[in-house]
RNA sequence: GCGCCCGUAGCUCAGUAGGAUAGAGCACCGGAUUCCUAAUCCGGGGGUCGCAGGUUCGAAUCCUGCCGGGCGCACCA
């Protein structure tokens, strides 16, 4: 049950990260390393750190007089080593060797162990990025494990809404992420074209179209009333549809859900199943392709549109049912076939088949995630609305009985975004005017403040969207203060040609040593921060931390900006200071591109 | 009723496998530009981390209960 427990919690489910095979050297690893070594020395102490991951202990100070570094080790290992924390801290500091890249090492309060770095891990680490450019903070690529994210698969009965945008950008900055910590990603969009829904928006459209031929419609309260629908019905290719004048003329009766699926019906027996198949499949087309175009406008793009129908037509869950069949966790009560889903925690068991023999969305559900993991993927990450909840326990639980794990699926639920507008909350209901779609609303804000907004919080918070901040051109809006950032940048560089100067960059590495001022000693730390932050970005599937970390590295740059001026005579001075705000300019820019937010060079 | 998520400054929110004195932005008050973009910077006030217990060297963080808000409990999709 605890394990059940624990894919809720993001921290738990997180792939272990490995430092051990790392190119250039970031900063923690020096820590832990050298950390590492001095315990391999102290055979005493072996037991108790067995399974106490030495990196989990090291973190930066808050407080510069505590130094760069500090690990809590000793005092995590007091109680199993039966130790005191300044005894067992001792013994520590005594076993570690000196390092160019160590100035010293204290012990201090309870028993932390405080590193300070020297000049020159700094200087070397300022190298370091602007060698690898782009690839600054991004690990090397590895085999395993294969994750497949899947993320948005909005209904394609309509327009994507602005909780769909709030789904699209965490997915797509989830997947950068994770690719930047080195893993395989696949992007899927799950696109639900099967089922009821889609006869009620092949319904619709037909019944638009028919209107548009001069019948009478009686449109009903459950089909789909958007004038996309209109427009739809007007573009698609309705040769060979016969105009039914008769779909009204005896009323079919009862509730909103019966009175639609009257209309469905009658309206096959009238055009045939082919030819009415054929309009809700161009129904489909069209609105998928038109979420496609708006996802990829927003700069969110897919390895694989996935159709529900491929699962039927593909034997995809007739497979998953056979599987499940074959576990014995299947049984038959009132003619349809349940899966035992209390079995694996669920509150009750759920219908896989119904007794008129069609399969339950579940059922395709359970398939579609059987096959994720047929096709090789090792980990599924479901990024889903904060309503699925109780879809997590069974969809696992279906994992286990078709012999994968449970385990294999982390689902991440996002919960809610209400916009807000002079103060005001904007009302979400279809029929009120105020915007709603993720469109309009790229349009009002723009893409980078859309996708930087929508990561800004993580994914379990509910998010309130300040549309007049967001639109801000002004210190208001976080997003501009960062490109700001970027923009100046790019700015020193672009002054220095118009004084006929150029950088030397080579000199600028041999003049490090001059860089004495705070200010640079805090950009060089910020900077050296980034592979940290986008290790516990990705592990955590946390978005926001880049953001804030963003908005921090920007602020310590424009304190330096205004504190000392770049150009000026002492060549060294100079090409040192440049070399620094390049570092700079390539973190913004690796940090805005994983955010999916454009670094301008001029604003 | 049961389950899941959330509650941190006036407002919007960070807070990393429990660590040292709980942090930003906005708002408010006061300052900085003959100089690389003032879309910037610096300083100041502002807290019962929802409440109450517990675990331990140490709790905003973990456990239990309560209060408050959101979401869900289909042979719908």
């Amino acid at each position: 049950m605890s394990h059940r427990h624990a894919r809720f919690d993001g921290r738990s489910t997180s792939i272990p990260w490995n430092c051990s095979s790392r190119i250039a050297r970031p900063m923690k690893p020096i820590i832990s390393q050298s950390l590492a070594a001095a315990l391999a020395n102290l055979p005493e102490l072996a037991d108790a750190v067995a399974d106490l991951p030495v990196d989990s202990t090291i973190e930066r100070t808050r407080d510069p007089g505590h130094g760069d570094f500090a690990s809590n080790i000793a005092m995590r290992l007091a109680k199993p080593a039966r130790m005191s924390p300044r005894d067992i801290a001792t013994q520590i500091v005594e076993q570690l060797e000196d390092s160019a890249e160590l100035d010293k090492v204290e012990i201090a309060g309870p028993g932390f162990i405080n590193f300070y770095l020297s000049a020159a891990a700094y200087h070397a680490e300022l190298a370091s990025i602007l060698d690898q450019g782009e690839a600054y903070g991004r690990q090397p690529a590895r085999e395993r494990p294969k994750i497949l994210l899947e993320f948005v698969s909005a209904n394609p009965t309509g327009p994507l809404h602005v909780g769909h945008g709030r789904h699209a950008a965490f997915g797509a900055t989830v997947g950068n992420l994770l690719e930047a910590s080195g893993y395989p990603v696949t992007r899927e969009y799950y696109v639900n074209d099967a089922g009821r829904q889609m006869d009620i928006l092949g319904l619709s459209v037909y019944l638009r179209w028919l209107e548009s031929t001069g019948v009478a419609v009686d449109f009903p309260d459950g089909g789909y009333r958007g004038d996309y629908i209109r427009d739809i019905a007007a573009t698609i290719d309705t040769s060979g549809a016969s105009v039914a004048d008769d779909l009204f003329t005896d009323p079919p009766d009862g509730d909103k859900d019966e009175i639609v699926d009257a209309l469905i019906a009658r309206t096959k027996t009238a055009l045939g199943q082919e030819c009415f198949g054929n309009i809700r499949q161009q129904a489909l087309e069209s609105i998928r392709a038109d979420i496609e175009d708006d996802l990829e406008e927003f700069g969110v793009t897919f390895d694989r549109w996935f159709s529900e129908q491929s699962l039927t037509t593909e034997g995809r869950i007739d497979a998953a049912l056979a599987a499940l069949e074959k576990s014995g966790t299947v049984y038959e009560r009132d003619g349809a076939k349940w899966f035992r889903a209390t079995d694996f925690g669920d509150e009750k068991d759920r219908v896989v088949v119904r007794a008129n023999g069609s399969k339950t969305y579940f059922a395709s559900d359970i398939a579609y995630h059987f096959d994720k993991r047929e096709r090789g993927f090792d980990h599924l990450i479901d990024i889903l609305g904060a309503d699925h909840h109780g879809y997590v326990i069974r969809v696992g639980g279906g994992l286990d009985a078709m012999g994968y794990s449970a385990d294999d699926l982390e689902v991440k639920l996002v919960q809610f975004v209400a916009l807000y507008r002079g103060g005001e909350k904007v009302q979400m209901s279809t029929r009120s005017g105020e915007f709603e779609t993720l469109r309009e609303l790229r349009a009002e804000v723009g893409n980078d403040a859309a996708r930087f907004f929508y990561v800004s919080r993580g994914h379990d918070q509910h998010l309130d969207f300040d549309l007049d901040i967001a639109k801000s051109e002004s210190n208001d809006n976080p997003v501009y203060y960062i490109q700001y950032a970027h923009a100046r940048i790019a700015s020193v560089f672009r002054q220095l040609g118009e004084r006929s100067l150029e950088w030397d960059s080579d000199n600028g590495r041999a003049s490090l040593s001059q860089l004495n001022e705070p200010q640079e000693k805090s950009l060089m730390t910020s900077l050296s921060r980034y592979p940290e932050v986008i290790e516990l970005a990705a592990n955590n599937r946390a978005p926001q931390h880049l953001v804030h970390y963003l908005r921090d590295l920007a602020n310590d740059f424009h304190t330096y900006y205004n504190a000392h001026a770049f150009i000026v005579d002492d060549a060294g001075l100079r090409d040192a200071r440049l070399l620094l705000i390049a570092a700079t300019r390539v973190v913004i820019a690796n940090g805005l591109a994983i955010l999916g937010v454009s670094a301008p060079e001029t604003m």
